[in-house]
DNA sequence: TATGAATGAGTCTTCATTCAT
DNA sequence: AATGAATGAAGACTCATTCAT
């Protein structure tokens, strides 16, 4: 009987799909460890024990939660690096400090959750290795090419994820500095600022080689 | 009747020094949510009830730790910046890794208590302020000298203190990257190196006046 | 599956019960201040959690006790008023002695609670006031009918309610006075004297319609 | 040395007062449960421990309070009789609700006491029965005067003093019925005036003897 | 696959009372 | 007579997880 299993198959589906939005919902709006199983499935419709028929427990739903949107910010913060790399790189931060904003919630949580759970620990660390990775790639690439300074391109890396992620997490779920005094093109600007003579030589970013170099 | 009232306060003193010193181990050891006021009291070697004759409650014990190892630290990160500027930011920046290394389980703690108590994060923002403001201070008047580039000073402020203090977190606290792989040393370089040319103009911070500027 | 659900319903009906019995037992045996809810739930044979799938907290427990002895209480004195006044008074007050007397601990409980908690304040005024109100529908409609005198019904009930619900608490609960001088049925008997000449006129009662008023 | 001494003496009986009225400050603003030893000691200004040197207990500290200030509410509800009665009672309820009202904390605090410790419970009946006496001995005279109707004095004295106290507690402390429908002086007319029927034979207590009976 | 009733461990806080000084 | 530091008992409530149906 195909047909039969495949509706149960769908049923279940679905019931998995409701659980993960509804655990999604609950984890952005009330943090990791405020959330409860309890408010996932009353969110979700379904009865408190069909929680554990698709998560092992909460730190397994979050892994979920966060993998499905990891992905998003990984696309939304791609680039390719043609033409100014100044201009390119206030892009990829103005579009890391929107996404950051955006999944606020997410990021919040995922703080959160690290402290509270080894398994998030590692979720954050794994979430971020990526962008450290890109990071670092293209350091070598552009200190290849002789645009960016010679450096240890891996603990650069880690250094200007950091700051990257720190000062979005900062100003985007602490308000420290407040969104008041600060707008995000103002933080995104600063961001490009610094990272950018951080790492490249004067002219190497430049857009117009000929160009004398700009006094911002 | 001094010479009693003197020993009463002696006692006293001796049980605060007590409890506190008991609820810094406690906290650095469990960090923030896992510390117990019994934990606290029986490393302390005193009644439960005593604990609230010294402090309102966990949030006020952890408020007086931190504020007692923040003094510390601030100390032991601040420089006055003669002579020659890298080797002096070097300097502070090893002595920074050096001293949240050594603070690693109340930063922990800090970090985690401040998703999970809104005073812990007003308290996480107050002890971070001042170095930022000593930061933008700092850049103000090297901006002033001629040496820094012209930048926001209060903006760049903050993403320069976001950096060390995430790098310094991630590598010190969460060992990504692992110790393993990189020293103290090479993390207190990196982070000087980027922070350098991200900030100093490129014949500033040299220490030897007669230098030509690097390129051009 | 309805057979299913039947089961289960049964036993959560059961657990329900047990939980109500058993919070009703010890609010009588201990009072409000005096009945935890570890109490209520060892007397019950139920996990301490447990308590809490039923009740919100202690006062709606106790609200809970409190309505399903109220309804009893309520129906044991009612009365339709048909023929002699006089007696069917002195009925209502013997059964409104021994329901009190039955009820004494929830009723100490209830006097108890009200000064404990708002909720509990509101409970008690709540489950007086059909009382008072049937009190003042029974002189209004007496007055109407020109057997009582007249009077403000509404606050004459208060005050009748008052005299009924202290006399037979303080004698009931309080044992003042003691039982030990005054049998019940002396109780009822003076409380009915006093609320018939309180109320009526001197004939308005009376089995007898031909009888001349008693005097001038 | 006397005057030592009696300076000593001095002291310690302005201690004992300083407590004796913070106790009742305490006690008629908290309620008997809520009131600390800590709230008495801190509003006398005198140390904890002091406390126990003038009482034994919390009971102790309640026992003094009441037994000042009931010698007040007894003078004050006291009469003689003379003349029209209709016109001395309503006198002295209007008195007593008023007298109850100025009281109002310490009485909601005897109330409120008598079911947490019997030693309270003991001292509410204490107060009460030399007026329920009154009550019983007043009623006794005016039945051997004609002016009442023969009854069991005492119960009827216990019945009627049940009315008083518990019309006026709910009225002034309860504020059932509301302050906002019914004024003292309705509620003191009420109480009088069924009272005066429950007890009275319809000509007795009628200052003018030839008149009708007043159709309220 | 889905249900939902039951479990029970874990912690902060208050405060009356004592007693050394 | 006065102090005030120290004591320690006592109780409500939440929630992740299980398992019988």
């Amino acid at each position: 009987m195909p047909e039969r299993v495949t509706k149960r198959q769908e049923r279940a589906a679905a019931t998995a799909e409701q659980l993960l939005t509804a655990a999604r919902e609950v984890f952005e709006a009330r943090g990791y460890q405020a959330t409860t199983v309890g408010a996932i499935t009353s969110t979700a419709n379904t009865a408190h024990g069909t929680f554990y028929l698709y998560f092992k427990n909460k730190e397994d739903a979050f892994g979920r939660v966060v993998a499905s949107a990891i992905e998003q910010i990984w696309e939304e913060t791609s680039t390719t690096w043609e033409g100014d790399i100044h201009a390119d790189l206030l892009e990829v931060n103005r579009r890391f400090i929107e996404t950051f904003s955006r999944h606020r919630g997410l990021w919040r949580c995922l703080h959160e959750g690290m402290h509270q759970s080894k398994a998030v620990e590692e979720m954050w660390a794994d979430v971020r290795r990526p962008f450290v990775e890109r990071i670092a790639g293209d350091l070598e690439r552009m200190t290849a090419e002789g645009r960016a300074r010679p450096m240890d391109a891996e603990l650069a890396a880690y250094a200007l994820a950091a700051l990257a992620e720190w000062f979005a997490f900062t100003y985007v779920v602490m308000e420290e500095p407040s969104p008041r005094d600060y707008t995000p093109e103002q933080v995104a600007s600063t961001m490009t600022d610094l990272w950018f003579h951080a790492v490249f030589r004067d002219d190497a970013g430049m857009p117009r080689p000929g160009a004398a170099p700009a006094d911002e």
